[in-house]
DNA sequence: TGAGCATAAGACGCGGTGTCTTAGGTTGTC
DNA sequence: GACAACCTAAGACACCGCGTCTTATGCTCA
């Protein structure tokens, strides 16, 4: 009953860890196949370990992260969405959590919090420059 | 094997979909009890519920969320980690699960897609200034 | 024709998580 | 003192997501 499952959030799919460990190959290698990938998450791994790459792919394919080509016998994937896109859903989840679903607190938490470097509270700083000047400009 | 375990992110405790709405009211009630707490979450709830809501109080006390004062027979609770604190926290595991550790790309994400007004972008220009003042002195 | 590699589909085990059961101690009231 | 009503403490439980593995089948080429 506490796990409130609504729909605004659930119906956004996220990646497991494994599944994002093939996504980080598929980002890397255009048209990246399975084979390639399992050699490189498993050296010298054999059936089972394939077929676990598989199975993987086919759910991320389930949830519309990446797109298959089966023209050839090996099929080929490609991304469909970036990290910046799962960046973005996995942040906008946290707000909906955590902050009533605005992104702002987001942002003013980690400046209290104290847990930004100080080269990473210049980079903020001077990220909101451009970003707000840029804006002025529309 | 394709879940990776360092402890660099392992060691930092996180709290479940649960836990947080337990959390929630020890962050919004001072010195709340259990009996608060479960009338709440489950209203006219019986024994099972209460104890639920115990057995989550008790995790989270084992995970250094809050502190418990048992001066009084109900035991009173106060959170230890605040929710800026538990912000910082999931964006800095996002950081290092997405990113390879960098603030950056969440920090870019979170600036263009949180909708700041002109105002606000100057509240947040201040904060900034007013915390990395103070964080020069120490 | 048989070896090698591909796909496809299902089953399995483990661990996390929310929940519940049970036992026992303290307080207040008749 | 006895009893009800509240609390704590500790463990067990069921469900489910997730990573993994098994098995069956098909295509290609020496």
């Amino acid at each position: 009953m506490l796990t409130s499952d609504m729909p605004s959030e659930k119906d956004i799919p996220d990646v497991t860890e494994a599944e994002l460990a093939v996504m980080e190959r598929v980002w890397s290698t255009p048209d990246v196949t399975i084979r390639a990938i399992a050699d490189e998450l498993y050296p010298g791994g054999g059936v089972a370990h394939y077929t676990t790459v598989q199975k993987l792919i086919e759910r991320l394919e389930a949830k519309d992260f990446l797109r298959r080509d089966n023209s050839q016998m090996a099929h080929r994937f490609t991304a469909i969405v970036g990290r910046e896109e799962l960046i973005g859903r996995r942040l906008r989840a946290m707000a909906e959590k955590l902050c009533g679903g605005s992104m702002t607190p987001l942002l003013t938490s980690l400046v209290e919090s104290s847990k930004l470097t100080a080269k990473e509270f210049d980079e903020l700083r001077e990220l909101i420059d451009k970003v707000s000047r840029k804006r002025k400009r529309s």
